[in-house]
DNA sequence: AACGCAAGTAAGTAGGTGCTTGCATACGCG
DNA sequence: CGCGTATGCAAGCACCTACTTACTTGCGTT
């Protein structure tokens, strides 16, 4: 039962590169290095097999975190904003296919929507810390402000290969963005570096 | 020569459904009630055809304009962002299926990327006019911010479809975008409302 | 009437695509 | 050994898809 891991992995690229209508059984199983018939007596038909890939592909996602309790908001949103940046980037392919084919597969719809509800639920709820513990302003539109940031992570991970020069550069845009968000929800700078102060400090 | 036009319409509503791999020359054909050969005779291949679709789609946008004085940021803004939303949101099953195969059609990249780029180009010459009036914070990181304002737009129109519950009713969406953008930024409330009020300014 | 031209009709080609069938081969295990 | 199970291989089926060819029809102009 080798067979069916390869399958599944090379299921993967093929219909990241190509979608769900490019991504031909004769292709897949030419990448797994198996023969075409061994793909449909393991899944019984191509539907089934993109089910089974996408599935897992969803569930076995662990995504990043945010700290129940906010010590450094700078610091430990642009970690989380990386994190979520590199995991977005990685299942781009699949995302911007899937998003194409949506309508007509709806199955997928669930693959491509958990990350999105999960980190829009994971700032929310860390927004609302935030303000319960006087470190954002109350006022904020807590809700407008999660919107945003997820779009700015969706926006990047998925467009800027394409448009790269309206971006900045890779490396910088997290700690960017984090700074813009800040700003956008009221949080002082150096709120509480004081509070808890770590051994290390990063780079400005 | 009526039948160039409706192949043309035709073929952007079947693309916009289907994609291109989906749109199948047939399907075109009969959305446009006309035959399949004509379609040929017209156009030479399917290739050229969704060529003679996107070209032209993607010139005769208008896009929303800021003004190059601003007076009122929050309305301006709000107005212009408003305008771009429905821009987006009419494109979107175009743009999502474009986006999915632009690695295997990179001549339709152009059409994908283009009202990007002019939203952005707008908004970051809006935002500076804002700083060298004072009315905006000098030190707001103005590149950054008009990404997230790009990427909030974007994923607006495009994801909102298929996550509605986390995006804010789409009548009061524009309006709180733009109320955390000016947060970011540091516009204060009513900034000119109050200069109108004090006194004349004097026109750069 | 004669002509040109856009469009339709019917049929076909060459290749791709999901999926099936029948049969041969290898391996593991009692 | 014998048997089941997993896999490979070759061929094929029915259908789809882009595209072609050859011929016809209708309409406007001269």
């Amino acid at each position: 039962m080798i067979s069916r891991e390869r399958i599944l992995e090379a299921a993967a690229r093929v219909y990241a590169r190509h979608g769900f209508r490019g991504a031909t059984t004769r292709l897949i199983a030419a990448e797994a290095g198996v023969n075409e018939v061994t793909l449909f007596r393991t899944f019984g038909s191509k539907g089934a097999l993109l089910e089974a890939v996408l599935g897992p592909h969803s569930a076995n996602v662990t995504p990043p975190e945010l700290p129940a309790e906010p010590t450094d908001p700078e610091a430990e949103l642009t970690t989380f904003v990386t994190a979520s940046l590199e995991n977005v980037r990685a299942m781009r392919p699949l995302l911007v296919h899937t998003m194409g084919e949506i309508e007509e597969r709806p199955e997928a719809a669930e693959f491509a929507c958990r990350g999105r509800h999960i980190f829009h639920d994971t700032i929310t709820a860390y927004l609302r810390r935030l303000q319960s513990l006087g470190m954002a302003n109350p006022d904020a539109d807590v809700e407008a402000a999660a919107v945003m940031l997820t779009g700015t992570v969706m926006s990047d991970a998925i467009a800027r290969s394409f448009v790269p020069e309206v971006y900045p550069p890779i490396e910088e845009a997290p700690a960017r963005y984090v700074r813009c968000f800040l700003q956008m929800i009221g949080v002082k700078k150096n709120a509480l570096t004081s509070v808890k102060k770590k051994s290390r400090t990063r780079i400005a």
